[in-house]
DNA sequence: ATTAAAATCAAACAGTTGTTTTAAACGACT
DNA sequence: AGTCGTTTAAAACAACTGTTTGATTTTAAT
């Protein structure tokens, strides 16, 4: 028999409703049910309601960190002791999220919106992946922006990363504004637009008031 | 009596609850104890819970609105024929936000999670306010940028908008981040810093590959 | 003071929630 | 064939949800 899993069939699921609906709002019951499986199944698997949550997030963010760092590392070692571009951290920042949007639409959706989760836990579960790769990001830009007070630079990483995780959750509307014309087909594109634009935001002259 | 129409003080509570807590996540007994007023009260004055968390949202973002409009209406007389400064244009879209954080530090958050809220009505309700904001800047900033292709343009927007929303909704992670460098004690001067940086992704050199 | 509308109250309603329980079925191994 | 741990099944549980009801109080105008 080529069937899947409970376990991973569960966790597909709540994937695609917890995207669709909202976390929360999305019921094991619907889960299961839809998942073609027992209500007591999540229970059984995962626990708990929160355990299968916990399950899904896990599934999908680690890989998407540890791609961030796989290509940073790489790009350090070519780069040998000059600062890395800044594009390239900023490649390595943002194109991993390509990779999987590419092969699951519904993950960056449901994490956009759980990056400012009421829930603590929740929230901390994506923030603390989002701590370690903004100090690392803040590292190699540091060299590579000499001039700017550790605080701008601080800031403007913030700022990259805003227009990233929004660009993740709301594209559709800016396709709805935009009537038709800005829509994620070429996702690649999408992510150049989005790297140059912080590029030239992170290199900004400082105005006075702050210099 | 000094006291406080129940209306305006659930009105008050549902803010403050549904910011720290969620709306899904938040009962009508929990606001309407902490209001101190009957658990029919919501029903009697609103509706429905809906209606309440519609009245809540309703009560901010037209005047926040209205606010942006004003300063751009004012910038464009000021101006005459020329084209607005791009920096006069951020400041009219982002710094209204300052006075309302000002005034209630609670709504801003609950607003960045309601941009995308998975339940469409509630997130059409902020969509479509910031439709209009969307398109009145596009106008405004199209010949400020005339060498800009206008998808280009459009999507420059959309970042500016993230960058903007994301710093609303999760200016706390920053500070943890920072180590305390980085916090809005003057939000007027984390304002300077997010217009400087989004203007200079407005004005950034398009790569060749785009032109 | 009387009257009618507006507001508040306690109580109950009907439905949903996540979770637990107990029994049954399955699959692999001796 | 029989036994073991693993998985699934149906049903019930206790707690919580938004809403409604009908009586009571408060408020304001005549």
């Amino acid at each position: 028999m080529a069937e899947i899993d409970t376990k991973e069939r569960l966790l597909d699921t709540a994937e695609r409703l917890f995207a669709e609906g909202g976390v929360k709002e999305t019921s094991v019951r619907e889960i299961t049910k839809e998942a073609g499986s027992n209500l007591a199944s999540v229970n059984y698997h995962f626990s708990s309601k929160y355990g299968l949550i916990r399950a899904v997030i896990a599934r999908r963010i680690e890989p998407l960190n540890m791609r961030r760092f796989e290509l940073l590392d790489t790009y350090e070692a070519e780069a040998g002791d000059t600062p890395l571009p800044i594009e390239r951290i900023l490649y390595a920042l943002i194109a991993p999220s390509i990779e999987m949007y590419l092969e699951n639409p519904n993950f960056l959706r449901l994490a956009g919106r759980m990056i400012s989760d009421p829930d603590k836990d929740l929230h901390r579960i994506f923030a603390s992946q989002l701590d370690q790769v903004f100090l690392r990001v803040r590292d190699l830009l540091m060299p590579a922006l000499p001039n700017l007070p550790e605080s701008e630079l601080l800031w403007r990483i913030h700022f990259t990363i805003g227009a990233m995780i929004h660009t993740w959750t709301n594209h559709s509307d800016l396709e709805l504004r935009s009537g038709g014309i800005c829509k994620i087909t070429d996702i690649r594109e999408m992510v150049g637009r989005l790297i140059n634009f912080c590029e030239a935001g992170l290199k900004a002259e400082l105005p006075d008031v702050i210099k």
